[in-house]
RNA sequence: GCCUCCUUAGCUCAGUCGGUUAGAGCAACGGACUGUUAAUCCGUGUGUCCUAGGUUCAAGUCCUAGAGGGGGCGCCA
């Protein structure tokens, strides 16, 4: 067998690729199939000199997704946007295609869910998913690298430590309820106990009721635990861990990026050091009292705003412009469908800006006015890292907005050894991490003043019964980083059957 | 849960002030032409105007309720 990925080695030999048709274009002499065989691209040329009548009228009878194998000569040729093209010899069909429903032109949303497993074939849904496989294994790749041992939390869990209305609840056999973990991050403190440095990467399962381009009820979770590691050692950990999966994805992934049409920014930056802020001054920030290199948040966000109506008016007169140009006469029929087209797209366009000149003015206004002492929102997350062009770490947060178990500085108790860190240029959180409380008296008081259930704790408080020890973790979202690194705008194309609120099918 | 926009052909959308037979592009099909890249050009037809109720001589268009979807917020990873 002979894949698209390995298409540099077979240059000018003939080799036979099998795949499906993702589009063809004929002619009267020529036919073009671009054939993709799940490892990539490639079009494959039909003359009639050198295939004869008989294969050209089969190759020109060919419909999308059609399933076929071709055998040609491989020929390097840069305007190819793989560097390399075929020209066919032969074609042998196995199963001539009935009327896709997904063409290359633009389709909603809903509609390409609805056709999820047919969408999937789709070159960016392609290039996600061979981002998201590469991500995984450098994940995996990290960590063994780095001395720890791979382990897995419980999915089912009896408990419902957070109340339930966010938990997947199912039977547990006829006398016990279950619920559907939403973070095996307790068990990876027993665990790391027991193997020191763990990480867990599972299945997480959150029952909100939030339909957002940010949230699915069934997600991916990275969980590393560390025994004898502090808040510092934990911040140095996820920056080095970050550093070197993004640098992995941009080794590794350049094709798939290139088609995703990913700013390479990101992944240029991302070596420098992550600036790190405590929470009381990234509260400055945001609200715009304080600079950071030279840049205000909120001056930038105006700026943002400015760029918005700015963008607006041009299209607004380009509109105007087409429209003068439509109805002014003496148009060809062709002329006037693309003056239409043109119209109507620029006119979805504006109403998106439109969206956007009406929200940013509410970021501002919520980041100005935000108040100290509480939880960074979205508004808030953009404000921050609209002003770097690497992550950036927060960290010393309010206990009082924080979880129970992490610890408390020792001279600045209303503070939790706590830290995020956030994507650069708007995109927000995408790692939570602390040091865990060591205390059994403190987190005793913690789970009280949480109102948890104590009971349900008492195997957690074991940990500090016999050989507590400092130890940090953080937690990952994994399709998060997928989103971010390769920038498509809905967290439910990262994952191949996402299920979020409203989508259980396919 | 809240705010907001939307639902018209297989898909993406237009449809003015409520007015006669509801429109375009794409896709499909037929043809022309072409080293084409979402090609281009000519031709062929397709409707539960989301659902229910209401106002009206007349409703895709107005009103009420419901369903579904997009975006923002909240919650969060």
């Amino acid at each position: 067998m002979f894949y698209i990925q390995d298409i540099a080695k077979y240059e000018d030999q003939t080799i036979t690729l099998k795949g499906w048709v993702e589009s063809k274009r004929t002619g009267g002499k020529v036919a073009f199939i671009t054939l993709r065989d799940g490892t990539g691209f490639m079009e494959c040329i039909f003359s009639l000199d050198s295939v004869g009548e008989t294969i050209l009228e089969t190759a020109k009878r060919v419909t999308q997704e059609t399933s076929l194998q071709i055998t040609g000569k491989v020929v390097k040729n840069d305007n190819q946007e793989f560097g390399y093209e075929m020209h066919a010899t032969g074609l042998q069909i196995y199963q001539i295609a009935a009327e896709y429903p997904i063409s290359r032109k633009e389709h909603g949303v809903d509609f390409l869910m609805n056709n999820r497993h047919l969408w999937l074939r789709s070159r960016r849904q392609w290039a996600v998913l061979r981002v998201r496989d590469s991500l995984k294994f450098a994940i995996h790749r990290f960590f063994h690298e780095n001395g720890f041992t791979q382990t897995d939390a419980p999915l089912l869990t009896g408990n419902a430590c957070e109340g339930t209305t966010t938990l997947f609840e199912t039977e547990f056999y006829e006398k016990d309820v279950a619920y559907l973990s939403q973070s095996g991050q307790l068990y990876a403190e027993a665990i790391a106990m027991a193997l020191g440095k763990v990480y867990t990467f599972g299945p997480t399962f959150r029952a909100e009721r939030s339909s957002t381009p940010r949230h699915l009820s069934e997600f991916w979770m990275i969980e590393p635990e560390m025994a004898f590691y502090d808040i510092e050692m934990d911040m140095e950990l996820i920056e080095a861990f970050v550093k070197y999966i993004v640098n992995a994805v941009y080794a590794e992934c350049k094709t798939e990026l290139k088609v995703l049409e990913r700013d390479n920014v990101l992944f240029e930056n991302i070596n420098k050091p992550f600036p790190r802020i405590t929470y009381t001054d990234a509260v400055k920030i945001i609200q715009g009292k304080q600079d950071w290199n030279g840049r205000n948040a909120i001056t930038t966000l105006r700026q943002q705003l400015a760029q918005v109506l700015a963008d607006l008016e041009v299209k607004n007169a380009e509109i105007a412009e087409t429209e003068a140009l439509l109805t002014a006469g003496n148009v060809s029929k062709g002329q006037a469908n693309y003056y239409q087209n043109k119209i109507d797209r620029l006119k979805g366009e504006t109403r998106k800006l439109e969206d956007k000149s009406k929200e940013i003015p509410e970021w501002i206004e919520a980041s100005v006015n935000f108040p100290d002492g509480e939880d960074f929102g979205s508004p808030q997350e953009k404000a921050l890292t609209s002003l770097f062009d690497t992550p950036v770490m927060v960290y010393k947060w309010p206990r009082a907005i924080k979880a129970f178990y992490m610890k408390r500085y020792e001279d600045d108790p209303e503070f939790v050894k706590g830290v995020d860190l956030l994507a650069p240029e708007g995109f927000g959180e995408i790692v939570g991490g602390s040091e865990r409380e060591t205390d059994l008296q403190t987190l005793v008081d913690a789970i009280n003043h949480h109102d948890l259930p104590m009971e349900a704790f008492e195997w957690y408080l074991d940990l500090r019964r016999f050989g507590s020890v400092p130890h940090a973790g953080f937690g990952l979202g994994f399709e998060r980083v997928v989103m971010w690194l390769t920038g498509v705008s809905h967290i439910r194309e990262t994952i191949p059957f996402p299920r979020y609120y409203g989508r259980l099918f396919p």
